[in-house]
DNA sequence: GTCGTAGTGGTCGTATTGGTCGCAACCGGC
DNA sequence: GCCGGTTGCGACCAATACGACCACTACGAC
């Protein structure tokens, strides 16, 4: 896959150096544009076509929330020292996939970044037609207990439940394969779908050589 | 709190009926207009300035993505059958909080309203200027665990820094792994992790025969 | 000052499990 | 009746912790 492009912007000469510099040393990255002003950058984005645009707020010309809505079909990542209410929702609005604040350690800025590529990722693998649980994650879906993924079913999710329940103590997933009758394999997927609805949780077992075991326990 | 002001826009009229009820049912929220179409739809925000729109793709004059750029200042929780990526890509660059495909089941709708309410508390109870932990919590940060380095797994991280914290003093790699029930030498890969990533320091205690111990210390 | 000793820091090989990929069987829709 | 999609499984690859060994550093005895 070709590098992602990105289009640096702050009115901050050195500023826009320093975040170009960090951008640059990312794999899988490329700067193909800085800009100083509002202006530029919306002329920047027309003619260099990036895939991303690192955008601040505070611009000589204009808000970089004007710039936010002039511009299509890039995606925006927000980085400014506004930090009130109104402009990060504003922002939010505009469809900024994140918002740094400045001053921000350059980890930050990194981990923001790889994430930026792990969701173009999933996007692309996603397939031409999207389904309910793809756009759930696009959208980040929190808090709401995550339908179940693909290739599981609700009557193997209830059985898989019932036998950790009844259990009454830690399962393994061989053990938990035994008593359901289901593959190693299947059980493990079930039990990790428990875990990740907060319906069972995970405490490996050391003491044994070789790799440590994973044990579920029903919490309910 | 007053309550969550629904502007609903279905070129199908019947769905758009089927839609507002399920929007008026809900505690909490009030549909204040129905449009059938683009023009109405943008009409429609200007003159009743609602805080939601429940927006169609499919309509007769535009395209809703285009009404989705043409409005402003207000929430957009996007309701189609279109499925492509594309679309849904582009919905996401223009702001909208949500995306649901038909046909769907009431239940999801009504999820999502409640995810919006949520998501608007926490808004408003954020205060004049918003952290970056804040900010984080609206863009659904789901926590990208800083990747660790190979060998070395989350769940275990956890603990060895949970024991590290809880005990409230400083510890020995064999104090460690006595208490997390792990051998010396993985005690020592967590801790020295934990020493790299600036949440733990190291100190090393002399006075004993032997080698210097080294010993850890939490710092959060 | 030198050497012995003690006790931990660090590395390497290995064991045993976790996780992924592709396939087969089944199911519902056109 | 065909076909795309879903669900579970077998087999492989990789991950992760442990045990054993070597190396290093301070202290103490002579």
């Amino acid at each position: 896959m070709s590098d992602i492009r990105v289009l640096v912007v702050d009115d901050d000469f050195m500023v826009a150096r320093i975040h170009a510099g960090y951008v640059a040393r990312m794999p899988g990255f490329e700067v193909v544009a800085t800009a100083h002003n509002g202006a530029d950058a919306i002329t920047a984005v027309a003619g260099s076509r990036p895939d991303l645009v690192l955008l601040d707020i505070y611009l000589p010309d204009m808000s970089g929330l004007e710039v936010l809505k002039a511009i299509s079909g890039v995606d925006v990542l927000v980085i400014s020292a506004a930090r009130d209410v109104p402009t990060v929702r504003e922002a939010m609005r505009g469809g900024a996939v994140n918002y740094l604040i400045k001053p921000f350690a350059a980890a930050a800025l990194t981990e923001r970044l790889q994430q930026y590529a792990h969701t173009r990722r999933q996007l692309s693998a996603i397939g031409p037609e999207a389904g309910q649980d793809d756009v759930d994650r696009l959208f980040g879906v929190t808090g709401t207990p995550p339908a179940l993924p693909k290739g599981l079913s609700q009557a193997t999710c209830a059985l898989v439940a019932t036998v950790l329940r009844e259990a009454g103590r830690d399962l393994s997933a061989v053990e938990t394969a035994s008593l359901t009758g289901l593959s190693r394999v299947s059980a493990r997927r079930y039990l990790e779908y428990l875990c990740g609805a907060r319906r069972a949780e995970l405490r490996p077992r050391y003491g044994t050589a070789g790799r440590p075991e994973h044990r579920y326990r029903w919490i309910g």
